[in-house]
DNA sequence: GAAACCTTTTTTGTATACAGTTTCATCGTT
DNA sequence: AACGATGAAACTGTATACAAAAAAGGTTTC
């Protein structure tokens, strides 16, 4: 797994109380989000469990619902493993959520209450002053939160619900498929720009501009093709990865 | 639970072999569609355990699957129910429905192999013979397997699992809905003349067909607000929301 | 030196036991 | 007769034990 990790999430349960497997879902997700376990990193039930101070029971269930939100690949008889999407499905992921978020920011626009429009703000305020300083995990979380909150807002819940899994989904791949040459995917005017379109209640242009967004976005990564490269990774490459 | 489906399925699991998580998803999954087992159906652990031949171990997983398909509602230290959406949340499905088989139509126009194609209009037509014949579940059986193909073929993975989610929801909800005066929420020709312009490649053709067809199946519902006991039930109950 | 085979270890699959919670019916009080 | 308390039964939450499968390691053979 990973050792780091662990230690931190041994000294937050001792300190904290009891653990259910709605908290290890959270904490594993958070993990996977921050890129504190990266893809293909194996889970096994023991170990977690020994990790949160509970039994294989509780972890079962946590990995099954990881599994059901694409973050986690359960296949029987086989440890769990922090899923590694491919090139080709990060691009349908990226479609998918174009098409979802478009349609949630189309209908948001001109219904959000100041007082969520002023928290969208603030925090896309505080992203751009944490790339400002570097901060990427803090850029990241405060990314994460504007659209997490255009989902959870969204007058369609079942489209919102829909939404954060597509954002879980992509920030995931885009920790996997970042262009190593650049220090964080941050695009400088997007959110502030879709805020404004959503403020003056233009449907139409908040769901241009999340399409545009969007599109940047995967722009950002690098999507060619491994020759075969990921198959040797995968078959080769993790062997090392103890605890 | 049903007594009746409990005979049946005991019956089908002597006959069978083993029994996987996965199999009584799946079994379940269908009973509920084919209202064998009607909303708010209890499905308590060790009954289902004893149907099938299997522990509580077991269950326990097909449940939580179950639960993340929105097809059943586990509650902490409540028993298994099985789903009864909310008028409101019948709306946001079937617009879900709308977007993302809209979509998925106007992509699949004109790339349809002419096998699929083939399988597709057979099915329409044995839809069409099963209305004739009154044999509703055989229907619903066809219709279903349209849907399902389209879901399956859908050139967008990602899209297509979410269709065969929303599809699985939109007919719980039908069923739930249901005129009661209606004998089956048959639309005579809208089938075919989706095929038909899929088969012309025509894709906004083919999301306006698909647009159509969705809202006439939801004005076949009776969607007016319950007076009092759905929202009492669903308002008062509220008090134990998990965290 | 590499491939095939066998043994050991690790890890998951399933059943079961026990504890804690909810539910429901019964009984007593007003 | 309605209301509330009380206790039993039903059910879920969690831990644990054992079986089966997969992975790892080491040995032999070519």
């Amino acid at each position: 797994m990973n050792n780091a990790w662990h230690k931190e999430m041994l000294a937050e349960v001792r300190a904290g109380g009891r653990i259910s497997d709605q908290d290890i879902v959270e904490k594993v997700r958070r993990a996977v989000l921050m890129q504190r376990l990266p893809p293909d990193t194996k889970l096994p039930e023991v170990t977690l469990g020994e990790v949160f101070g509970v039994s294989r029971s509780v972890v079962r269930k946590a990995l099954t619902r990881l599994a059901s939100e694409h973050v986690v690949d359960q296949r029987p008889n086989q440890v769990a493993r922090v899923r590694a999407p491919s090139i080709e499905e990060t691009r349908e992921t990226f479609e998918a959520r174009r098409l979802v978020e478009g349609e949630v920011a189309a209908q948001l626009a001109g219904r959000l209450d100041a007082e969520v429009m002023a928290t969208l703000e603030t925090q896309a305020r505080l992203e751009a002053e944490a790339h400002e300083r570097g901060d990427e995990p803090a850029r990241i979380e405060h990314s994460l939160t504007i659209h997490h909150l255009l989902a959870e807002h969204s007058p369609n819940r079942v489209l919102g619900a829909m939404l954060t899994d597509l954002v879980l989904r992509t920030s995931i791949v885009i920790a996997l498929y970042k262009r190593p040459s650049l220090a964080s995917c941050y695009l400088e005017n997007d959110h502030p720009r879709l805020l404004d379109r959503l403020g003056k209640g233009d449907g139409e242009a908040a769901r241009a501009c999340v399409h545009d967004h969007l599109h940047s976005l995967e722009a950002l990564l690098d999507l060619r093709p491994r020759e075969n490269s990921i198959d040797l990774m995968s078959i080769l490459g993790r062997t090392a990865e103890e605890s």
